[in-house]
This record gives structure tokens, sequence and C-alpha cells, in this order.
DNA sequence: CTAGAATTCAAACGAACGTTTGACGATCGG
DNA sequence: CCGATCGTCAAACGTTCGTTTGAATTCTAG
């Protein structure tokens, strides 16, 4: 019942996020999340039940606070009038962008996300699907509204390729690497231009 | 020394392709491979060296294709004057989905691709950069060439995008199943969309 | 202060892993 | 026809995995 920042179980969600995203669900063991935690090996059962549980949580908490920055940020787009399609895409990219570059876990989160979804594991996707299909309808009846005259179905694919592009995009394994930038600069320019190539795309044809 | 179609050696690299495919790499164990193979557990070491070795080859196979198709597809289309945006990347994408789409393992390569770039695994990566980094290069010197206006490595970035994109949309986990169309109608009109987006968020800006 | 709950710990569990072994046929050049 | 090479096979190797156990320790409420 501790809260703590440094308490065991936040120890072991650290270390996991880290391990899961450097070397994935099924190759990182559970002995050396433990080492790298510093916590007994036992302790993750104890807290967690399961591997199987502790990846679920993982997600989770990364994902709740996604789906509700994202959520909050497209209510901003949509108050403006006339919302732009800009605006409503960098709903979509920035909060995901901001994710990765937070304090802790630095980019694993990016990473571990493009795992998921690389990943073929039913539960997990359908984990997904559950929680957080709601997010991705609203966005596409946002974007809908904005380009009333594409197809429902080609507005859907192109989504997909946006994510597509943002995810393994942002997972650590693109050519460029940023120079002389902060941080900061570097997260801003890579959302203009994540968000300029999106909406060029989306308003092809 | 027998090149048969159903040779042990064949029977263990097609099991292999699917199972990773749809398992990863660590998680599809020896035994699963050779039960579908309908193999001897030993017969991996014995043909292959190692797992890691397994993985080398199916990875090797695919790509050599995959790269002589883009590499010959390229030529074509800078033989043609004056070269468009859309023919280059047409040399891009095309054969990379005709790969998804070929008669065996049908979409497991394209999942295998997907989940190759989001393995942390940096002999997978020294790999794959060893072998066909020269592909990716030539097509950035072409696209540089249609693009003379831009940064490069904006260019670099945007590539980055692009293959992003192709992988993961093209991955079985999209939300939008063809419906009616045939396999080779649903290929054509997926090249076709892939293209046209990549290529105005080439231009864009 | 103390009883009881919560947490940590070292140790062990059975299962599954990749790999190796040595014996047993199959195949083939001389 | 025969010796040699190649391929297959069941069995076992040592290692690592996720999980469980039960005792030791720490925390907490009365």
């Amino acid at each position: 019942m501790n809260p703590e920042l440094f308490s065991t179980k936040q120890r072991i969600l650290d270390a996991a996020e880290a391990l899961f995203a450097s070397h994935g669900f099924a190759a990182a063991s559970l002995r050396q999340v433990t080492s790298n935690a510093q916590v007994n090996l036992a302790a993750v059962n104890y807290h967690f039940g399961s591997k199987e549980n502790l990846i679920n949580e993982v997600l989770r908490l990364r994902l709740d606070k996604l789906n509700a920055d994202r959520t909050q940020a497209l209510q901003a787009a949509l108050a403006k009038s006339p919302a732009q399609l800009e605006d409503v895409l960098g709903a979509w990219i920035r909060p995901a962008l901001a994710a990765s570059a937070s304090e802790r876990g630095s980019t694993a989160f990016v990473r571990i996300l493009a795992r998921t979804y690389a990943e073929q594991n039913e539960r997990l996707r359908a984990f997904l699907h559950d929680n957080y299909g709601h997010v991705l309808r609203d966005f596409a009846a946002a974007l809908g509204t904005l380009l009333p005259h594409m197809d429902k179905q080609e507005l859907y694919w192109r989504m997909d390729i946006i994510t597509g592009a943002l995810t393994f995009a942002m997972a650590d394994f693109g050519t460029i690497k940023r120079r002389g930038a902060s941080a900061e600069q570097h997260l801003a320019l890579t959302a203009d231009h994540l968000i300029r190539f999106a909406a060029a795309g989306l308003r092809a044809e």
C-alpha cells in the first residue's frame, strides 16, 4: 500500500519496461528484471502474480496516460473552429512522442509499442483493442469529418500507415540522429515533420 | 546435396519462417519448428549448425530475392526519362508487397521483417546493414536526385517513415481487410495507396 | 509492546530450451 | 560388393526459464 517512487513494485516496473523494450517480452527473463531492479526473484510473482500480468501492467500504465493525453489533445483540437487536419494529427502524434521522451524509461515505451504491434500475441492484441479501441475510433471520426470525401475504408487504411510510420520511425532504429539540437527541440522538430508528412499523405488525390 | 522442394532442409526453412513470423525468434522453439516440419529435432543443428544460423538463413533467402527485385526495379525506373518519384517509390514498395504475397510463406516474411525491425538484436541489425545497406543507399541517391532541394538528413528521415509505414501496414495487423477483391487486386491497390501516400509525403513543404 | 499481516529472501521445483552424442540405415563411388 | 560418407533418429546433456515454497524479516494496528 505504498506508492513510493522507489518501492519494490515501482523498481520492478521500471526495470521490466527497459528490458522488455531492449530484448522483447519473451527474451527478457524475470531474473534479469529482478536483478536490474535489485529485488528478489520472487517479488515479481508476489506483486504481479505472473510474468504475463507484469507485461500487462507495464503496458497499461503507459497506455492509460498516452490515451488520456491523446483524448484531451483531440478535444482541444476540435474546440478550435475551424479545426485543422494538422491539429488533429498533432493530437495523435505529439502525445506519443512525448511519452517516448518522458523522464523515466526514455525511449523504452515506444520500442515496447513497436514490439507489441509486431507481436502476434492474441491476448495482447485483444487487451489493447478492448481497452483503447475507442480512442482510435474517436480520431477516425474526427478525421472523417475533416476529410468528408474520403472513403471510410481508405481512411482507416491511411491511419494504419500513419500509425506504422509513427511507431516504427520512433523506435530507435532510424538512421538519422539529431545533432546539436536538444531533446526538446528534436522532439518538436520530429513532430512537425511527421505531421506535415502525414497531412500531405492524407490529403493526397 | 539435394535441392528438392520437400527435402528436410526446405521443410525446416518453411516451418521456421512461419513460426518465426507468428511467434518471434525467441519464442519459436526448435522443437516446434521440427515438429511442424515433421523432421527430427537434431536436424536443425545438423543442417544449419545452430538456431541463430537458421534465423539468418531464413532472412537471407528472402532478403536476397527482395533486394535483387528492388535493385532491378530501381534500374528500370531510372531508365525512363524523366524518371518519376512514383516510379522510384514503386520500385521500393512493390517488390516488398510481392514478397509478402508469394506462394510459400504467404505473409510470413513481412511479419518477420516487422519483427526484425523491432528486435533490438545487434547481430541481426549488423547482418542486415552489412548485406543490404547498399540498396538503401541506392534508393536514397535516386530519391535525392528527384528531390534536389531536400535536405539529405530530412530525406533519410522520410525514408524511415515510409519504410516504417510499409513494414507496419503490411504486417497483418491492420484494421482493414480486403473484401471481394482477389489477392492480386488487393496487392495492386495496396501498392497504389502506399505509393500515393508516400509521394505526397515526400513532396510536402 | 505485541500479535498478526505484509513483505522479502534463499532455495528448490518441474518444464522447456538449444545442443550434443552415438548408434542405426541410406546412399553412392570405386 | 563394399567401405565411406551422409542423413536420420532417440536419448540425454547442461542450462535457463517461470513459478512455488516456507522460513525469516519488516511493517503496522491495537
